[in-house]
RNA sequence: GGGCGGUUAGCUCAGUUGGGAGAGCAUCGGCCUUACAAGCCGAGGGUCACUGGUUCGAGCCCAGUACCGCCCA
């Protein structure tokens, strides 16, 4: 017997780990190719092998499981395709740091040593954010890992960029690219984060060659003056008329260099003279080339003045910031310094600022692949959920602009370009070339530079899947069914993806994409370890318990809402999960003498048609909510039926019958109704509570293998029972009814005291009397009778709901001035429902032009109203004579 | 500067063909009723940010204002 009972208490260490290690024995999460039924196929948007589990994560791969573990169930032919990111930036930088202490650098080991040595970190340390998936209980296929590196992926990587480059949609070229003179690279500009910073608008006096007049301009970035190449005014400036086409003596340089005029300068920013840097400002770039301005690079690679800055060579680029404004303030050069708040480009991975800089870099011509993805989700071909991330989704491919993926690192996929060093031709092959294409040289040398992670990663939904062979998985599972991820990867990747599908699949990479919110901190605050307050998931997990933890993001993933995570809400939703296992432990408890028998429909009571019929309703919306991602709404309404229907009521009605042994046959549909109930909820509750759902389910009779592959739940629409839920609605009503009235009126609830129940209409008044019993004992009363004709002793307190009057006998304990208030309180209430209903029948407007079904809903509201209000009188009237 | 979103109970948030506002937590009162005190029963609590419009009727639709947040330049 002790198999088919639960621990007393809910512990979820006892089995989650117990369960995750049979499920991937058994091999559940294997896709499996051959077998039947329509392919639904997820790709894992991969995380950084650098990285460990954060609550984004946990959010996001959340989801994925109840998706995919809801069609696994429903019998799809599943994939979740797991895989790691080889994350170019952030894991050169892990690993460099720990070469950093050891007092090494990676130019000590040499690019193939360094290599050599970031996978040696990758198998030692790489993994660990799996193992956390799993205590998170996600059912990913684990033995179709991939890595954006590996062969495979890599192999895919130089197909696309050959194919780009011999489209003439990859080039290379000298333009203005982000730099960050920390990480050594370039970036592209989404990796540059724009932070508004603190700083100052400094006024620098530009005088003309005479020495009598001068222009004022004001820059943000005083010390890329040294580089200027130009002044710029607007033409319709009147404060500047007569200036464009002279010169001034650019300051500390003493350069002679010309004043332009042309519209682009804002006459209202600062004095509306603007100095032109155009090797260090994207827009001074665009107007350099216009003009023909020469390039004037002060400030290098590594982020200190170069030898063009004069006698600030080698200075950090910070002070000579400094330096600059002191020598400016010498020369009474500087007018005024103000405070200006302004946006600083930052970069994304390590926060330093970043510089805009000259160089070669390599580029993709996005317009023509963005055209067709923007197509793909007009027409509808994949679908952007929420709705309103469309909109941004379309604003960035409207306005996208060339793509920089080269990078200056040594980890990640190496540009398969290589230069002749005869020639000085460029060969672009997907495999290592012998000869050069131009000239049939073998004085070939690879380009240096790598290809930026996120281009490894737009081929993820196929490069995974095997591409470019053309294997039975992509033929089966692109494109893959649904994307589940955050926006703030939608430019990133989201696009890039959908561009690269397109373009080297012929289709969309996904028909769904799930855009879920941010995880924020209970105040509202974004989670970052700067702030500390940040909550690691896997020490929730350990706590609470991964069922608990995944109920709770799934109750908080609104649509469009950033999800507010504090302890108190998976405290709450552990309460929840400890409640199912009582529940559980209850039925189970309960099974003596059980029979694994079908009932007929005939031998079933009130209270098992209307769990039964509350069931079906509850499956569906569940499927229904699960299918439009309304995953909150999916949690609530689970919620809301295991407790407040199934054990609040449902299982307090059972009780009598489980208890009472002289009734084998009402005990044994109860029994089995009860099993059926709870073992259905348990298996629409398993997608989101994978763990607690599996161990409950094997305890419970006629289970089968593991939850895990048992059919998902199907409605009945058979089984839904209007008669059964209006019944109970009634007997609901008055005993709410009857325990509304004993709380009011102060009886312990150790006391049973006698019901009257008048009630004229008779379909209402049989099913009252049939029930009587469960009336009893759930109001806690002693008797209770139905009648067609009554009015109350000196001793009764009364109470109506819908058609039934409630008249609780108060023997000896009546408190008549606590009765009169009651009642009086009930009746203002009654009559403020009165006016308010009957404002909308005297209004001939409504009447004419309101729907007739809303009007006679108000006209019925309004005859139960007055109907109740006379009962409340006649009470009231009632008391006022026996106290008199 | 452009775009998007938010403003509903003390707190966190739900609320789509427009028909008298809901949940969870917190609060208050009563209960150790043998599945569960991580519980049971009951109660209180709202000018749905503001102003105007459309409508018989607006939390919901439209226009504007204020404050907050995000993205892009």
């Amino acid at each position: 017997m002790s198999e088919s009972t639960l621990e007393k208490v809910y512990d979820p260490h006892k089995f989650e780990q117990k369960w995750y290690s049979q499920w991937l024995e058994k091999g559940y999460f294997k896709a499996d190719i051959n077998r039947t039924g329509e392919a639904y196929c997820i790709v894992i948007p991969p995380p950084n092998v650098t990285g460990s589990l954060h609550m984004g994560h946990a959010l996001n791969n959340m989801l994925q499981d109840v998706l995919i573990r809801y069609k696994r169930m429903k019998g799809f032919k599943t994939l979740w395709q797991f895989g790691m990111d080889h994350a170019g930036i952030a894991t050169q930088n892990v690993v460099e740091r720990q070469l950093d202490s050891e007092q090494k650098t990676r130019f000590d080991l040499g690019r193939e040593g360094f290599i050599e040595r970031v996978w040696e970190w990758k198998e030692e340390f790489g993994g660990t954010i799996k193992k956390q998936l799993m205590k998170l209980g996600v059912s990913c296929d684990w033995d179709r890992e991939r890595f954006t590196m590996d062969e495979g992926c890599s192999r895919a990587v130089r197909e696309v960029f050959v194919n780009l480059y011999r489209e003439g949609l990859i080039y290379r070229g000298n333009k203005l690219t982000n730099w960050c003179p920390r990480c050594h690279t370039a970036l592209s500009d989404l990796e540059v984060e724009h932070d508004e910073i603190q700083g100052n608008l400094y006024y620098i006096k530009y005088p003309a060659p005479d020495g009598n007049s001068y222009l004022i301009v004001a820059t943000t970035r005083p010390e890329t003056m040294l580089g200027d190449a130009a002044v710029a005014v607007n033409p319709d400036d009147s404060r500047h008329q007569g200036w464009a086409g002279r010169e001034v003596i650019l300051p500390l340089m003493k350069r002679r260099i010309p004043v332009i005029a042309d519209e682009y300068v804002d006459i209202e920013f600062g004095t509306g003279a603007l100095k032109i840097t155009p090797a260090h400002d994207p827009n001074d770039f665009e107007l350099g080339q216009k003009y023909n301005l020469e390039l004037i690079k002060v400030i290098g690679e590594d982020g200190t003045m170069t030898a063009d800055a004069g006698s600030y060579t080698g200075l950090d680029r910070f002070e000579a910031r400094k330096r600059v404004v002191g020598d400016l303030e010498k020369e009474s050069l500087l007018l005024k310094i103000e405070p200006h708040r302004h946006a600083v480009g930052h970069c994304y991975r390590c926060r330093n600022i970043v510089e805009p800089n000259l160089s070669l870099q390599w580029f993709v011509d996005v317009k023509p692949l963005a055209e067709k993805a923007i197509e793909a989700v007009e027409t509808g071909k994949t679908r952007i959920i929420p709705k309103n991330w469309q909109k941004t989704y379309f604003e960035w491919m409207n306005n996208i602009r060339d793509w920089c993926i080269s990078r200056q690192i040594w980890w990640g996929h190496r540009i398969p370009a290589w230069y002749c060093k005869e020639c000085g031709e460029i060969t672009v092959e997907a495999d290592i070339p012998e000869l050069c294409s131009h000239c049939g040289r073998s004085a070939l040398e690879q380009e240096s530079d790598v290809l930026d992670t996120w281009f490894s990663s737009a081929l993820w939904p196929f490069s995974t899947l095997g591409w470019p062979e053309k294997t039975s998985e992509l033929k089966l599972f692109y494109p893959t069914s649904c994307l589940v991820t955050g926006f703030d990867i939608l430019f990133f990747w989201v696009a890039r993806m959908m561009m690269a599908g397109i373009k080297f699949m012929g289709d969309v990479p996904f028909k769904d994409v799930y855009i879920h919110a941010l995880v924020r901190d209970s105040q509202g605050q974004k989670m970052s370890k700067s702030k500390g307050n940040v909550v690691d998931p896997v020490e929730v997990i350990d706590r609470f318990g991964a069922d608990s933890f995944r109920f709770t993001l799934m109750a908080m993933a609104a649509q469009g809402r950033d999800v507010r995570l504090s302890e108190d809400r998976i405290e709450g939703y552990r309460h929840f999960v400890n409640k199912i296992w009582n529940a559980s432990r209850f039925v189970l408890m309960n099974l003596d003498g059980y029979v694994d028998c079908c009932p007929d429909r005939a031998d079933l009571q009130l209270k098992d048609r209307w769990i039964i019929s509350r069931l079906n309703r509850l499956t569906q919306t569940v499927q229904e909510s699960i299918d439009e991602y309304k995953f909150n709404e999916t949690a609530h309404n689970l919620y809301q039926f295991i407790w407040h229907e199934f054990c609040d009521w449902y299982l307090e009605m059972a009780k009598p019958f489980l208890y009472k042994n002289n009734d084998i046959q009402s005990r044994a549909v109860t029994q089995h109704v009860m099993v059926k109930v709870l073992k259905t909820a348990v298996e629409l509750l398993h997608p989101v509570m994978p763990f607690v759902t599996e161990e409950i389910w094997q305890k419970l009779p006629g289970s089968g293998e593991s939850i895990v592959i048992t059919p998902f739940p199907e409605t009945n629409q058979q089984e839904i029972d209007f008669d059964a839920e209006t019944g109970m609605n009634y007997i609901i009503q008055v005993v709410t009814g009857v325990r509304n009235l004993r709380s009011e009126m102060n009886i312990l609830p150790a006391s049973r005291p006698n019901v009257d129940l008048l009630c004229l209409d008779e379909e209402i008044a049989s099913c009252l009397i049939t029930h009587c019993d469960m009336i009893c004992t759930l109001a806690g009363l002693e008797t209770v009778s139905v009648h067609r004709e009554f009015s109350g002793s000196k001793t009764t307190a009364t109470a109506v709901v819908d058609k039934i009057e409630i008249f609780l006998s108060l023997e000896g304990i009546m408190d008549f001035k606590e009765e009169k208030k009651r009642l009086e309180k009930e009746l203002k209430k009654v009559l403020k429902d009165m006016e308010f209903v009957t404002r909308k029948l005297t209004n001939e407007d409504f009447l004419n032009r309101a729907p007739e079904a809303i009007v006679i809903k108000e006209k019925d509201k309004a005859a139960r109203f007055r109907e109740k209000e006379g009962k409340l009188r006649q009470n009231i009237e009632r008391i006022e004579k026996l106290c008199a």
